[in-house]
DNA sequence: GTGGTCTAGACCACG
DNA sequence: GTGGTCTAGACCACA
């Protein structure tokens, strides 16, 4: 059974809360190529959200190729393929992390402090992770 | 001389990705404290944006304390000040670090090579900060 | 019910009579944390200004730590925190101060007088506030 | 010997400072009625600001009513007129304190401490002031 | 329906 | 010349 968890307050939408949960959940074994997701209505009701909210992440999920719908039957997780390069993968990721190092300087942290800071976010998310398990 | 580069039709909306140029400027030292900024109609002539967007991404740095204005004279670097509690700089800082470990989970970095890089942008950040003085 | 007066041709920018009308109401327990304020589109109709003028208005009191967005469903009063550090909270009350006395002065009050009539606003917001309660 | 000290990088716009100087420079005495005051290009040379400056100060003065202009002899003190009464005199600092005391009481501080702030910069003023003599 | 961003262009304040 | 405010109106993202 995927059980979805829905932090509402904080920064990031609901849609996309659910899309990285989906892929979470794939990354991790708990769904497997082929496995069926909860329908759209299902999902809305268990979660309490607007069934478009759901709609949209499913949309998603499909645009990223790591989901297939299939007319009147429901969503299915896709055939894995890896989507982006190595470079590309890198590229992300260094576009997250530029702001932050700015940012965090000019908040007075080192680069020891922030470095830490990001392990302990890190392993928490991992803790999360393993809890859902 | 201090040159903004704008990705148009990005996710990133213009006037952050001002606010992050001039915020990494000033962080490694491209520009230092009483220095001018670029006025906000001659930049938003350069990069070819509404001057109210350059206007909007000024307002912000100095929400933040690090830039000033004086009227009918320009936008100058601030002198660094401790405007937030630790607790506060330490939730800016966090609110950063959150969404980069779970995108690059998601896009399959383990911990240590999310570290590395991190440290790598902060080094390329300080080193730059010499070869300006 | 929230309500909003604003004196255009005033000295002061509507946006910012929007953020002090706001901020009083918060202060003086009218909108307590949670509450949702008016939509951007509806107050700017009602008051008759354009939408973007009281965007920035609620942009402020964002910046301000008293307000929160949530996309899609509105601005709510924020849980209060420490943002600023001592200084800084000292800084800006000085700030609001020094023309104040400045002000007062060159319109024949003397010191007693003004502290007066400080005392009186501040018992006048603490009495609105238990009357909300 | 009027003697005018600009702070630049204050809130507070040169013209304004210049303005409120004058008019302290003749409650206290220092000037009286039918006293020249300097011309507008010495005050600018001396001062070290743009004479459009200098000018505005001077036009605010006169359309206050406190001071003359005479063709080609330059600017005198006027004949010292009431120009507000008690009640807006009263209304205009009130303006002034409503939003502080507001700001004040979102930022932690209690009624004493602000009082006493006030009371700080009444008398820092009234020093400063005595300075000038 | 909510908020978020951006443009074009106007008018005012300051130096 | 600089910045500051406001409008009208468009388009997008989120629920």
């Amino acid at each position: 059974m995927l059980s979805i968890q829905i932090t509402t307050g904080s920064d990031v939408p609901i849609f996309r809360q659910i899309v990285e949960q989906v892929r979470a959940a794939i990354a991790c074994g708990k769904l497997s190529v082929g496995d069926p997701l909860p329908s759209v209505r299902a999902l809305a009701a268990e979660i309490v959200v607007n069934h478009n909210t759901v709609a949209k992440a499913y949309a998603q999920l499909i645009r990223d190729g790591i989901v297939e719908s299939h007319q009147g039957r429901g969503y299915f997780v896709a055939e894995r393929r890896e989507i982006f390069t190595k470079a590309e993968r890198t590229r992300r990721v260094n576009v997250m992390i530029q702001p932050l190092v700015s940012e965090a300087a000019l908040l007075g942290f080192s680069g020891e402090e922030v470095l830490a800071m990001v392990e302990k976010q890190f392993s928490k998310m991992v803790a999360s992770n393993q809890g859902n398990r």
